[in-house]
DNA sequence: TCAAAAACCGAACACCGTTAGGTAAACGTA
DNA sequence: TACGTTTACCTAACGGTGTTCGGTTTTTGA
């Protein structure tokens, strides 16, 4: 028999496999053996699922490195925990960045963030802003390894483009590349913070 | 009688109005007083067109900054454009934001970026990252927007979510508090490779 | 054991992107 | 101006999509 969670598993391994275009109800329900009429006695609806799937995915992000009041480490915790939890379904990208935060779970983490940086100091305006900049960082950082932007035929742009001839773009590398660049924009955008703070709380 | 731009105008005009969803090949038709099929004699695929609009979109985009030399003010320049680019066309985020930079004009962007990091003295690998991790900023913010997480309600979790009861987050104020988290990462991400300049450059 | 509830199915609806083939209009050339 | 050719457009259809309706089957719980 079917059950919800039996039907998540599914719907994310397909998106996994197939990428997201790859997911109709149909197949879903083919995977299950089952009739695509029958899913939707369990989820009233397609983007029902995708966002319950996409919730999941979610549950990895941690946020607990906020609580020993460090907020430097607590946003560097959270921010790899987001992304590495994105990455780990890049089809799903689009549709968790896209998906309205209103589920509890988002919730509830968006407020311990925000709780964590300012119980370390930081004004509640700049606690909010902060968490968005994050943010912004970790999903646009998924969202170009979803995009995998330059691919294949280099040769393309090889003669063309002399700044881009490095071999630094080759898709080979595309993986690393994205890591060393995000890990450099989270240390960056930390030590500028780093300055911003120091400029608040003189002392 | 159609033309590519008149067909283009007319999507663009539609997803500005009805969101992605809103784009079909039967409506766009529709607006234009004419059968689904004949816009193939002019686009090849749905694909194609969308395509077409997202790089007419970032036409506006300005590497023009770095000319003088200035890699701070060239990433500044570069950053704000880049995201008022796509902050006048919020529905067709994602479709930038998904689609490879094959295009000529993007390759011709991402090579004037690189160039001019490199000019400015950035090492090419520092360069690669630091063009890629600006991005990152810049589509992750307008993910963000596009998306319009916290919503209506905010009663939902007034009570609940003690850190998060701010009048921040009301949506009246997101477009503001979006810019200015956008502000902020940028000014922070900037004054940290200020930071990691000096230590490469020394004296 | 048996009624009530839940799960599943077959068929259909309205929509989608796209194509094949035919007709009408616009064009270039004699 | 006349005519052949190319191009633009249309009608109709194909295979796919998400979803709903009504009926049948299975599971549940008293």
């Amino acid at each position: 028999m079917l059950s919800v969670s039996g039907i998540r598993t599914a719907a994310l391994a397909l998106v996994d496999r197939d990428g997201l275009e790859g997911l109709s109800m149909r197949r879903l329900a083919q995977e299950l053996d089952v009739q695509a009429a029958s899913l939707y006695s369990h989820y009233r609806t397609k983007e029902d699922l995708l966002a319950d799937i996409a919730n999941e995915t979610m549950a990895e992000v941690d946020v607990s490195g906020f609580d020993t009041g460090d907020w430097r480490r607590g946003l560097t915790v959270w921010a790899r925990s987001y992304r590495a939890a994105l990455a780990a379904h890049p089809n799903l990208v689009p549709v968790i960045a896209a998906g309205p935060g209103r589920r509890e779970a988002a919730l509830r983490r968006a407020d311990a963030v925000h709780g964590g940086l300012v119980a370390a100091g930081w004004p509640a305006r700049h606690a909010t802003m902060i968490g968005a900049s994050t943010k912004y960082l970790v999903v646009g950082a998924a969202m170009n390894s979803f995009a995998r932007g330059f691919d294949a035929d280099v040769q393309v742009y090889r003669d063309r483009y002399p700044n881009l001839s490095q071999a630094h773009r080759l898709s080979e590398h595309a993986a690393e590349i994205d890591n060393d660049s995000f890990e450099l924009a989270l240390s960056a955008f930390l030590d500028g913070l780093d300055q911003t703070f120091a400029g608040l709380n003189p002392r």
